[in-house]
RNA sequence: GGGCAAGUGGCGGAAUUGGUAUACGCGCUGGUCUUAGAAACCAGUGCCGAAAGGCUUAAGAGUUCGAGUCUCUUCUUGCCCA
């Protein structure tokens, strides 16, 4: 049989493909984006399934006329570049152009309908440029600040570590222990905007529950309140937060956190300096405070209970408080806090229990763990019986009364630390003046470029390594100063592309407003979930950022739309001796069992993981591409799990798409190569009402995101079709819908559908059928007969028969047999889809 | 520990508002073609049963004429937070 050559078509038609307008100047815009790679060497599966999600969509809502927006750029800054660079002797700037390169003429490969004219890439300066301008808006609008924080810093990267980087207390890269280290950084005030960030996520009705809820959590609102604890034989005072007010008369001591300012009075002393050495190892995450050993310093420090009378509470340092949560200091209920309750456990310190919880007997001492739940107050004078709502409720009143605290509202969510001592991200613009003061640079002399030569091989911040890079001239005094040799956080990066792929080619702003306007928001945003948190919440961030700085914005959220889509899976492979393998290094012999290719030994099968090179259970898309064709990966990728499901590799599912595509393609030429055929009006009449259903099944899944059901549905509209050339239908009409058939495969199959309508000698390639509402009343119905909730028989009947009428057809039912003799006691009727005969 | 999902053949999965459970694909079995294999094509494929028929959506209960879908309990898995 004639076989397609899907090389040559593709070749053909990804010449057309090349930066693809998919503009309807008539239509509604569509702005559909998936989130821009890093370019790391090559384009991996995930990469593929993403674009390939995305491509559908964006060919789907041109043909359905919309104006669509569907660019693509680079993630280009980031520490892989740097490393690569020190490996092999390159320049990061290089490395990252090359990659560049070649996963762009990968992507190019897919046939993906990407304008690569308004393609960018982060590390250009024609790019950060623009992002320098925007963090001196930020700047003068107050919404980027200088603090002393402490770190997790690397003390053999020499450089400050995000919390994701510290593995078990350990630098992901060296491996060194982490320590604590405060340094002087750069912030994004985030939480100026916290309550804005919480609220409009209730606006975000096209994202996913679930990122929506993880947003939530991150931002993390509390109410509580301030509380002030007088200390015993001082003047001073501590000011405590708590969101469990409640739980005051329980209170048996008093936490601060080791850099507290109370701790002061330990200067010199060697134990306390040895205690928070210790503490320092824990790293800064909220998880590893909470696991670790709770230990504790004591100041031999007491302070006065606001509300019993000559009651002492003593202080201690303890490693579990966070000095930039609530006020770095705490007091302790250990009878309702775990945390509390293993401190106290440790240095026996009373147990006192205020919330009484029914079940659990057990008192004060005794008690084996904390109780967090609900209940009503004991041991707490005028609280007592309340409940403990209405407890915080009343104790707050109390306290504000007597003027000792107020009540407080407390977000979970930080300023976003920017500063990165990197070499491979956007130069900070703000300069050092020789009297210590900082300023942002003078936007004419921007872009400030990253140098060139810089010495990544030495360890330390490679900018503050530089010779001359750093010294500069204050533009207004004509004073010498000294740049900021931080690099900005990448995520920075990603937290606005969206905005200047309106307007790529604009030197003189990042974006041009009324560009900006028609197409923000993005309409469909796809991405991996793993960005479910910070790039989404910083990207929210920067749109009510820009907002503020400009008030001829429209919008303050990014994204309307958002899908997750889930991973590429792929078996995992392990020899003998625990080295990982390649797929294409073995052979699977059964099921489970798989011999290693080059010596014949055995290969431990493992788990189906998401594709990672560490593990090495990889498949290259340009070698499945080449073996299978563009469009055959493009349709495995799809078919097989939902999109927002994570994909198990196969190959030879991969096969059986491009079986079926070539089956596809001989459908069409087999159409093509009739001779006029006979044709029977009412076999016509009948194939054109079921290809329409198809038409409008296939419509609806592409609309709800079920691609791999639309592409179960492509099987189905397949055989039906073959089936159907053995009828006596005209060849106008096979012609005629095959070409809607084809045109549906459009956004999953362009090559091979557009090779198919060419053929076709169609006009409108990239016209979608219009769903045909005439042939979907016509359409007959499939009628559920049941006797007592039993399906008995179905029958295939007109629409919008009534009960009377289906009674009649009954009696020629297989379900007759069921009715005869018996007395009907009920009959639910159900128009066009149930009757269920009860009966005795 | 808390929160949120999810559990359907050998496998991936499908199933408008509760209305034919197992669509579609993989795998497997058989057949056609072929010297043979591969490819291609055709047919079969949840379980029990000779058949009629009965059973089946993690387990158990409930609501309903009718439950994969709703409610409750239990178990398991995944994700996020701690």
């Amino acid at each position: 049989m004639e076989r397609v050559n899907f090389q040559v078509i593709e070749k053909k038609w990804q010449a057309k493909f090349i930066s693809a307008k998919l503009h309807n100047k008539k239509g509604k815009k569509f702005y559909c984006l998936e989130m821009f790679p890093y370019p790391s060497g090559k384009i991996h599966m995930g990469h593929v399934r993403n674009y390939t999600i995305g491509d559908v969509i964006a060919r789907y809502k041109y043909m359905k006329g919309f104006d669509v927006l569907h660019p693509m750029g680079w993630d280009a800054f980031g520490l892989p570049a740097e490393n690569a660079a020190r490996l092999n002797n390159l320049r990061p700037k290089d490395w990252t152009q090359k990659n560049i390169k070649t996963m762009k003429d990968q992507l190019k490969m897919l046939g993906l309908s990407i304008d690569w004219d308004l393609e960018i890439s982060t590390c250009d300066e024609s790019y950060y440029k623009h992002q320098q301008e925007l963090f001196i808006d930020f700047y003068n609008q107050g919404l980027v600040s200088r603090k002393e924080t402490y770190v997790n810093w690397d003390p053999v990267e020499k450089t400050v570590l995000a919390n994701e980087q510290v593995i078990n207390g350990k630098g992901w890269r060296s491996n060194a222990v982490v320590e604590r280290k405060k340094l002087s950084q750069w912030f994004f005030n985030i939480t100026q905007f916290s309550n804005e960030l919480l609220e409009d996520l209730e606006k975000l009705t096209g994202w996913p529950d679930k990122v929506r809820l993880m947003q939530k959590n991150w931002i993390g609102k509390s109410f509580g309140c301030e509380l002030n604890f007088k200390i015993i034989e001082s003047d001073k005072v501590l000011k405590i937060f708590t969101t469990r007010p409640d739980t005051i008369f329980g209170a048996t001591f008093i936490a601060v956190s080791v850099d507290h300012e109370i701790c002061g009075i330990f200067n010199k002393n060697k134990d306390f300096e040895k205690f928070k050495n210790e503490c320092s190892k824990i790293g800064t995450t909220e998880e590893a405070l909470a696991n670790a050993d709770k230990l504790g310093f004591n100041t031999n420090l007491f302070a006065e209970h606001p509300f019993i009378k000559g009651k002492k509470i003593p202080i201690y340092v303890a490693n579990f408080v966070l000095m930039d949560y609530g006020n770095g200091a705490i007091f302790g209920c250990p009878a309702h806090d775990q945390r509390d309750f293993d401190f106290a456990k440790k240095y026996k310190l009373p147990i006192i229990k205020v919330v009484s919880d029914k079940d659990h007997l057990n008192n004060g001492d005794k008690m084996v763990e904390a109780f967090t739940g609900s209940g009503s107050m004991i041991n707490s004078e005028f609280l007592n019986n309340l409940d403990i709502n209405e407890a915080k409720k009343n104790i707050i009143e109390k306290i504000e009364k007597m003027k000792i605290g107020k009540k407080q509202t407390l977000f979970r969510l930080k300023d976003w630390g920017i500063s990165r001592q990197r070499y491979w991200g956007c130069p900070i613009p703000m300069i050092y003046l020789e009297d210590g003061s900082v300023v942002p640079v003078d936007k004419s002399e921007l872009p400030i470029k990253l140098p060139y030569d810089a010495d990544l091989k030495s360890s330390g911040n490679p900018l503050e390594n530089h010779p001359s890079w750093k010294k500069t001239i204050h533009k207004k005094t004509g004073k010498p100063a000294t740049r900021e040799t931080d690099t900005l956080d990448t995520f920075v990066d990603s937290s606005w592309y969206f905005l200047r792929f309106c307007s790529p080619k604009n030197i003189n702003a990042p974006f041009d407003e009324e560009k900006v306007n028609y197409w923000m928001p993005v309409d469909q945003y796809i991405g991996g979930i793993e960005h479910a948190i910070l790039h989404l919440l910083y990207s929210r961030f920067f749109m009510k950022g820009i907002k503020k700085c400009n008030n001829k914005i429209k919008y303050s959220e990014p994204f309307k739309n958002l899908f997750t889509q889930g991973m590429v899976c792929h078996e995992t492979y392990k020899d003998q001796n625990n080295n990982w393998l390649y797929p294409d290094e073995i052979e699977k012999t059964s099921e489970k069992k798989a011999i290693k290719k080059s010596d014949g030994s055995s290969v431990k099968v493992g788990s189906s993981e998401s594709m990672s090179k560490s593990k090495k259970n990889t498949i290259d898309p340009e070698v499945m591409i080449k073996q299978h064709g563009a469009d055959a990966v493009r349709w495995f990728v799809l078919s097989d799990s939902p999109p927002e499901k994570d994909v198990q590799w196969s190959n030879s599912g991969v096969a059986s798409s491009n079986k079926f595509l070539q089956r596809l393609w001989s459908l069409n030429q087999k159409i093509l190569s009739f001779s006029k055929k006979i044709n029977d009006p009412k076999e016509e009449k009948k194939f054109i009402i079921s290809i329409d259903q198809y038409v409008f099944k296939i419509d609806t899944a592409i609309n709800n995101f079920h691609l791999n059901v639309a592409i179960a549905l492509f099987y189905e509209v397949y055989k039906y079709f073959n089936d159907s050339c053995q009828l006596n239908i005209g060849k106008e009409t096979l012609i005629s819908n095959i070409t809607k058939i084809m045109k549906l495969i459009m956004p999953f199959a362009p090559h091979l559908a557009s090779e198919c309508l060419s053929n076709l000698n169609c006009k409108d390639f990239n016209e979608w059928p219009k769903i045909n509402k005439k042939s979907l009343e016509h359409a007959k119905i499939n009628m559920v007969i049941q006797i007592n909730g039993k399906t008995r028989d179905v029958i295939n009947i007109k629409r919008d028969l009534e009960e009377k009428e289906i009674e009649k057809l009954v009696i020629s039912t297989k379900a007759n047999k069921y009715l005869t003799g018996k007395k009907v006691v009920k009959t639910i009727f159900i128009k066009n889809k149930i009757v269920n005969y009860i009966i005795k």
